[in-house]
DNA sequence: AAGTCTTGCAACCGCCTTTCC
DNA sequence: GGGAAAGGCGGTTGCAAGACT
């Protein structure tokens, strides 16, 4: 945004910046952030602010590994949504846009690492890199199911990719010409709907509020798991139709 | 053991859309 | 209605850490 003041402080957020930032939201709620400079005196730019927030801060994140059920949700949306990576992750409840695109990147879309600019930029910036860098970041925090704020180090495992291998060898034609991916989510949607992992609230509510092809927002009604669960199907199958 | 490469992820950038005055 | 400000989104970069050679 052009109109932001130059100076704003930028890099890795320290603990007590959070904590301003948490503070701020508790008072007066999220938006507005481009009052979060005045109210708080925090130097940072409105836009970092948000970012923050909503990809760190927020209650409810989930951290860590992204279970296999949501590995899966994220190729198969992908393949009818592209990189709608803020409407992917209104599927996933605690994933945010950033993380959901970070593991497209890192998993999928470097498959080609031959050609990959990144690869070869970074193999360009590793020659220029001086060698044992920088002041250690803070640690980080996250907060836990119960809302708690956390300091721990996330343990960080490899990937189990066995369970979704089936999906990533899906010939594209099965995507495109059929109503192979719907089906497979009607077949499917206890295992994706009914997931532990899936069984936050918030999911249910931002399934059912998902917006319809015209882009309108759904009615926010609150309904049981059962009654939602066809509806987020009929999303699906609304997106699916339209998309295509 | 040291250098190089790969991966994961936080954060920034720029553009577009929406809201406000 | 139009301009400015704010918010949102996707793309990209920088860096740490682990794996590999």
């Amino acid at each position: 945004m052009g109109s932001e003041k130059l100076g704003w402080k930028k890099g890795p957020w320290s603990v007590e910046e959070d904590k301003l930032l948490c503070e701020y939201v508790s008072l007066h709620g999220e938006g507005r952030w481009s009052s979060v400079s005045k109210f708080t005196g925090l130097n940072r730019s409105g836009k970092s602010c948000r970012l923050r927030w909503v990809n760190y801060l927020k209650p409810g994140l989930k951290k860590g590994q992204l279970t296999p059920q949501e590995q899966a949700i994220i190729v198969e949306l992908h393949a009818v949504l592209g990189n709608k990576w803020s409407t992917i992750a209104k599927y996933l409840a605690g994933r945010t846009d950033n993380e959901i695109k970070n593991y497209w990147r890192t998993h999928h879309k470097n498959k080609d690492r031959s050609s990959s600019s990144r690869r070869n930029k970074r193999q360009d910036y590793h020659k220029r890199r001086p060698k044992k860098l920088q002041l250690q970041p803070p640690p980080q925090q996250y907060h836990d199911d119960d809302n708690n704020v956390n300091n721990n180090n996330i343990n960080h495992h490899e990937p189990n990719f066995s369970d979704i291998t089936n999906f990533t060898t899906i010939e594209d034609d099965q995507y495109y010409n059929n109503d192979y991916l719907a089906n497979y989510f009607m077949n499917n949607q206890e295992q994706y709907w009914g997931s532990a992992a899936l069984e936050d609230e918030g999911l249910w509510i931002s399934l059912w509020n998902l917006e319809d092809t015209e882009g309108h927002a759904r009615c926010g009604t609150m309904h049981n798991q059962h009654t939602t669960n066809s509806n987020a199907t009929s999303s699906f199958h609304d997106i699916y139709h339209h998309v295509r």
